[in-house]
DNA sequence: TTGACTTAATTCAAGAGTCGTACTAAACCT
DNA sequence: AGGTTTAGTACGACTCTTGAATTAAGTCAA
């Protein structure tokens, strides 16, 4: 319990009531100025010099067309512009780099996916820096302005958001993946680094299917698995930026062998390379095609649903401690569980159901990710926008 | 993601950095306005009007010897006063309810414990009732104010903090348990309901032995195992304010029968019943007591350590799960874990550094309460002041 | 076509805060 | 006794929000 907390003065308020008009204009659309008074509690004068700010700043434009509600003069509404501020959201993967630019009004300008240059290899740092700054320079020509950049990356991240600490699908233990970043953008361009699993958690909140809860929790299902927790609208990290490794959590069948060495792992249960052994169906290129080619299987063949469904079953019960320590609200299922959730879903919402804690706790629902595979580009991005939608950005 | 927060004016700023002089004189103790300046970035101008204000609302008092650093003119210390502004924590457990009373400078000014009226049943709302407005009207007497009162309640508490969802052990289902307080008290007195192990946790981040760290886990031991998250300084409270809920996670001897009725939960592992029937032993009339007899046996008894280090491998395997989840920097045991830390640490700490997801991940340290009976109660009188040194409080 | 009406947006002065500078206060040192 | 040094305050400049007054731009009805 050391000191937090800044001094504070008249301009952070000026901040806050910026941020709270974007706010505004995210959450329900185009406004006039006195419609965001209305929205936001701001005097109308207030909204007035804010949105002219604003305005100079290439933030909002002025719709055209006047809107008239019968009598009166008509209100000029106000609209966040796709043509100044983006955030670049970047991805690293075992198999390609992808980049993911938004704009303010939440509409995704650019998505380049680029596979690795030497197959079998994971990308190198020079790969992504490559794509970064080809996507951010063809940006700034249109006339952009890339506010800031994330990337997500499967491994965990230092809590400094700067540092990758392990990576071991990538190999790239400890770089300052942020440092280098910055220095290729030459200018002035903030970026951090967040885990794969985190960036897609906040992508399904800010677009998929949990924009309509504030405590939600995302599995990705891929080789490994991992989670990204949202409590309050807010990312929870950790003492050290390591939360939401659960795929080492000592849950299922205590014999099977995991990739890590160990005995028990969840992902031992319920990971890809799990699903494929008891499936009896080889690994694809990619875990999506692999899990497509299952899901296929499983339509013709009742052994295999019945494998899927003791997977489920595998599934739910790490989903049940999952939901007793985080009281999620949603649960939202990514990689490959999605082609599958027809098969995997009904017995992992049966166990979640029995495992309750207890009859008053609200049960989670499960939901299938709905963004596909470039949810964590497009989470990174979110975060990059994250400071201007806080009003912490200076623009 | 809904539109959150609220149109912010000149006066938030002032209640702000209210909160950041409070802080400081809480973090660092009695200084002067200008010690202060330097301590919160403030001006010293700035620190001289909120020290003013705060002395008008009787929240700190000038020291009366000033203090000289060898030249210049010597500064008049302020301090956080004991005198005025209290926090009221309570607590209801099956056996007692209690009462304390912390004051701004961190000092516990009355602790208040009152058996169960009828032995075998547990405490009525009256008799909370009656506590709390006698402690409370005793304190107006000598003069101070109690500026609010939470109560710290085993069991589910919604996100409201102010209504009961779920007390099995008191039978306290749906209460508008703060409502009720509030009427009592009569006049301007706030109350908030929340989770003990919740208040212990706050109790242990505030006083106890995690006022290092800012992302810690307490659990709770008693007959039902629960946990209090800390997240950088806050509580996770879950979508429905039943994060925490960890003893029917399905960890453990999956064999063994739970009160619930199911198999495998944490609790008929590790719980105080669990214990003792491993280790043969008949319960006492409190946990306390009977992990105590419970020590005193294995200090003689070795197959009594045998066991206890059997039940302390079952601990660890949860709180691995928990660490994993959550990545705490520190986990505190408490309850009836506390007598029996010797025994049962080591083992927990053994599986703890095994289940590491990675070895990039700094192992949580475990640590065993040193708050003893109280900490629930004075977990929730320092969630009671905690508005206060948010600033967020009119004084 | 014109004037009343209604609603949108801006202007303006008042009030609340912070900040840096200048100034006063209170000690010690020589 | 006077100089030096540090603590605390007074004050004007600046920022920001707000409510009231004012201006702007439509519809509606006669």
């Amino acid at each position: 319990m050391s000191l937090t907390g800044v001094p504070t003065g008249t301009e952070y308020v000026r901040r806050q009531n910026t941020g709270l008009v974007l706010r505004a204009l995210r959450a329900h659309g185009p406004a006039t100025r006195t419609e965001l008074a209305r929205r936001t509690g701001l005097a109308k004068a207030t909204v007035g010099t804010i949105v002219a700010e604003l305005e100079a700043a290439r933030a909002v434009t002025q719709d055209d067309d006047s809107v008239s509600s019968g009598r009166g003069r008509p209100g000029r509404p106000v609209a966040l512009t796709g043509e100044s501020i983006l955030g670049l959201g970047l991805e690293v993967n075992v198999d390609y780099v992808a980049a993911v630019a938004l704009d303010l009004g939440g509409n995704v300008r650019v998505v380049e996916t680029r596979p690795v240059a030497t197959a079998g290899t994971p990308p190198s740092t020079e790969e992504l820096i490559e794509l970064a700054t080809d996507v951010r320079t063809a940006l700034m020509a249109d006339g952009h302005t890339v506010v800031g950049a994330t990337v997500a990356v499967p491994g965990l991240v230092a809590h400094d958001n700067r540092t990758v600490s392990w990576a071991p699908n990538l190999g790239w233990d400890g770089r300052h993946l942020a440092a280098e970043l910055e220095e290729a953008f030459g200018a002035d361009c903030p970026t951090t680094i967040d885990n794969d699993a985190n960036c897609a958690a906040l992508a399904e909140a800010a677009h998929g299917v949990t924009t309509d809860v504030s405590h939600s929790l995302y599995i990705t299902g891929t080789i490994g698995i991992g989670a990204g927790i949202v409590q309050d609208g807010r990312l929870v990290r950790g003492g050290a930026g390591f939360a939401g490794e659960v795929g080492h959590m000592p849950i299922g069948n205590p014999s099977r062998v995991c990739g890590c060495g160990r005995m028990g792992c969840w992902e031992a249960s319920v990971g890809l390379r799990a699903m494929l052994s008891t499936v009896g169906i080889d690994e694809e290129d990619t875990p999506l095609q692999t899990a497509l080619a299952v899901a296929d299987l499983a339509a013709r063949d009742a052994s295999t649903r019945a494998a899927l469904a003791t997977l489920g079953h595998e599934l739910g019960t790490g989903l049940a401690t999952l939901a007793a320590v985080l009281d999620p609200a949603a649960i939202v299922l990514g990689g490959y569980f999605v082609p599958l959730g027809a098969y995997v879903v009904p017995a992992a919402g049966q166990v979640l159901a029995e495992r309750l804690p207890s009859a008053s706790i609200h049960l989670p629902q499960i939901r299938l990710s709905s963004l596909g595979i470039h949810a964590a580009a497009l989470g990174a991005a979110e975060d990059a926008l994250a400071d201007v939608y806080a009003g912490t950005l200076a623009l």
